[in-house]
DNA sequence: GACGAGATCCCCT
DNA sequence: GGGGATCTCGTCT
């Protein structure tokens, strides 16, 4: 796809007045957008997980930790929040309202446009390209926190409603990396079933006629 | 492939 | 100093 110029960015609606589970399940198919100084770079979500603030023993504001770090968290609905963790980068969509600290965790991007431009950026064959959260910030050449607080609607960052594919099945699973006494109880991590850019696919569960969307 | 160890680096309501 | 919402590589099937 070629760089785009016109398009809408998802509304604030889209990310408050309804459960952060629900919204970590609609941004699937949806494209994310980076103008990055290299060129427009973007692909398709593919895999999100639900972070659900302060009663989330899984969510970096669990309790009402507060902090620099995670301040982000705490500000508007479309807002961008970024943090560091093991020397990557990961990144999350901000939802509900001011001081209702949930999100969306991206950890998973089907490349749509400058895909050279991302091959460039982490040069790993294949799907290794944007199949985990630290590896699709890499290969989008973001490498700090300096977009924190932007929102989409003034961001170089953004999550458009156009050009947005349908999955044909959505599948749910245990959040990953996530240790919490209920594990028996996460099922916040959503992902377009046979997408082969979701992490820990296994080859053999890769739909490679449809990648997982529907088609007509 | 599956698994596990080690790297790495920012943050510390 | 210790701990992550991670990734890579070596080792073993």
């Amino acid at each position: 796809m070629a760089p785009l110029q016109n398009y809408h960015v998802l509304a604030d609606e889209f990310f408050t007045n309804r459960p952060t589970a629900d919204i970590a399940q609609d941004l699937l198919g949806k494209l994310l957008i980076y103008d990055s100084p290299a060129g427009q770079v973007g692909g398709y979500i593919v895999e999100t997980e639900a972070y659900l603030g302060t009663e989330d023993p899984g969510a970096h504001a669990y309790q009402g930790k507060h902090g620099r770090a995670n301040d982000p968290l705490y500000s508007e609905a479309g807002s961008i929040y970024i943090y560091a963790i093991r020397g990557f980068y990961a990144f999350d969509v901000v939802t509900q309202a001011n001081n209702e600290p949930q999100g969306v965790l991206i950890r998973g991007l089907e490349p749509a446009i400058g895909e050279s431009i991302m091959r460039h950026n982490r040069t790993r064959p294949g799907f290794e390209l944007s199949n985990g959260p630290g590896k699709l910030m890499q290969a989008l050449n973001i490498h700090d926190t300096k977009m924190n607080y932007q929102h989409f609607a003034d961001s170089s960052i953004k999550i458009i409603q156009d050009y947005a594919k349908i999955p044909r099945q959505v599948a749910q699973s245990q959040r990953i990396g996530v240790r919490t006494a209920a594990e028996w109880t996460d099922h916040y991590r959503y992902f377009v079933s046979g997408n082969p850019y979701v992490s820990k696919t296994r080859k053999r569960d890769i739909d490679f006629a449809t990648y997982g969307w529907k088609t007509n």
